[in-house]
DNA sequence: TCCGTTTCGTTGCATTTGCAACGAAAGTCA
DNA sequence: TGACTTTCGTTGCAAATGCAACGAAACGGA
């Protein structure tokens, strides 16, 4: 009989990842694009400066998802508005080492929570379990492309909820 | 004692999210990408035609989670390339009834089984259970967005696997 | 019928994106 | 030391994106 299930967008895995993420993100980006008039590239910089202290470019393009020409052009804009310090690496001249200043930390103090906020109020009608079993259901797809040559790779942050 | 759990950005639904869909994709659109040089506007609204038969651009629109330039301009690129007829409504003289043309569905035919296979490799490493729970908990999420007036809404087609 | 309003598809335009290439600064090895 | 290669951050540029606005067509009352 073989009849092949017409083939549904909605249904599509790929399809609705694309939606739902596309969504969650513009809601989000609604928030902190309105509080300091972030992008999504800044907010992700921002974030990840503060927990891991100065670090290059390179460093944030590695981790964060976000290609070089994208993490630079953030970081211009994020020191023009005096979010964050650019110094040249001592031991390396080529590196730059970026740092939160006090207006960026005082801008993360005043999204983190409206953000987390936003991100428990997402979860809030799922059991625990179901938390558990989306988390766990999206990491084994992500370590299915682990294993595609033609996926891109995956940031070794990701992989794991990064030690460091 | 109120640790506040350092602010993680890997653990951040938004972020994973966006970083699981954006590879997804990508590792898709390498297939229909060399295939058929198709963009992922041009697929959606080729494998929506195909189901629904002729429609409108509004129709896609309204559909596929793409805005009506985008359309306009993938309809526009896939009747150059003969994927696509366009022709003109016979009630409502504004209305374009867009039609898959012969190329087009053999394009499809090309890409479906790859496509398919891709996800069935995605999922493959998930019991039956967690691919339930995973589709339930994206469900989940929608629901609290759609009744959050700062998010976009969501299209009907998307709402509940799409009747028609 | 006529005129104001709404809807449809397209186009313009400013911004963002992704990718390649560039110069500068290490690193490498003879 | 001196060429050759690699890495870092930035810049250029072509293409895609999002949004507003436009003209054309239909609708809705007077």
């Amino acid at each position: 009989m073989d009849t092949a299930r017409p083939f549904r967008l909605p249904d599509f895995l790929p399809y609705r990842l694309a939606v739902l993420s596309e969504r969650v993100s513009r809601r989000l980006s609604v928030e902190y694009g309105r509080m300091h008039g972030l992008s999504v590239a800044e907010w992700r910089v921002l974030v990840h400066l503060q927990r891991s202290g100065p670090l290059s470019v390179r460093d944030i393009h590695l981790c964060v998802n976000l290609d070089k020409p994208r993490v630079s052009r953030a970081v211009a804009r994020l020191e023009a508005a005096g979010f964050v310090r650019k110094g040249s690496g001592q031991s390396d001249g080529r590196l730059v080492s970026i740092s939160l200043a006090e207006a960026g930390q005082a801008a993360l103090d005043d999204i983190l929570p409206v953000v987390c906020d936003i991100e428990a109020r997402l979860l809030a009608q799922l059991t625990a379990e179901e938390v558990e079993t989306l988390y766990r259901a999206m990491d084994k797809i992500h370590s299915v492309l682990d294993s595609d040559p033609d996926a891109r790779p995956r940031s070794r942050f990701d992989r794991k909820g990064a030690e460091t």
